[in-house]
DNA sequence: TCCATTGTTAAACAATTATCAAAATGATAT
DNA sequence: ATATCATTTTGATAATTGTTTAACAATGGA
């Protein structure tokens, strides 16, 4: 299981409009990743901001970058997703995780 | 689906180790909610900072409110955790969501 | 080698955030 | 009413964050 404050940082990393949009791109393009300079290109961010927030999430342990020639290739670290959402379900209802998938009075 | 913004909003509000405490215990304690002064005391968080937290995590929808006698309770918000897991695996491996499950190189 | 391309780093700035102490609100019991 | 308990609000302060511009590597082709 993931420790909090490892968890705070994913979250923390994923909590910016730029970031977060980076971040779905690169879970549907899936493993094998994409280049910097087409991530830049898709959703119109300038290089330097982009290169900040790749940091961010790569500090953060949710993306991995590749390098390929002149260009990095980034890609989505599924264990790390996967652990979050372990994280913020964990202990859902006491234990009774299937009530929680219900919005409302079934716990 | 949850909106973008909804989603960063929500994930700015559970990235902060303290919220994410407070919200942990939530969910773990289920829809009947606990009482504010509970969770100070589990926490070991003063009354001022602590209600500052709820009013961000309120605010974000991750949880709600109820009033009961003297005390507010406060519950997590399963419906808006559930989007938020969604929208984080949405499109997973353009699709191919098992793929994502596993760490590496099935996509 | 020289140059264009790809991407990162550094410095500066405005904006946001977390915490504390103190005062204020709201609810209940006496 | 008044006192007490539970929680929120306010005001102040220190720390963190996102963006821009400009300068800096590193790679590969002519």
């Amino acid at each position: 299981m993931m420790k909090p404050a490892q968890v705070v940082k994913a979250l923390a990393a994923l909590a910016q409009p730029t970031r977060l949009a980076i971040y779905h791109l690169l879970v549907a393009i899936g493993p094998e990743g994409i280049a910097a300079g087409q991530v830049a290109e898709k959703l119109k961010v300038s290089p330097a901001t982009l290169s900040f927030h790749f940091k961010t999430l790569c500090h953060a342990e949710l993306i991995e970058s590749r390098q390929d020639g002149r260009f990095i290739y980034y890609a989505a670290n599924f264990e790390v997703m996967n652990g979050i959402v372990e994280y913020l379900t964990e202990n859902c209802c006491g234990g009774n995780a299937e009530a929680c998938k219900v919005p409302s009075k079934k716990c």
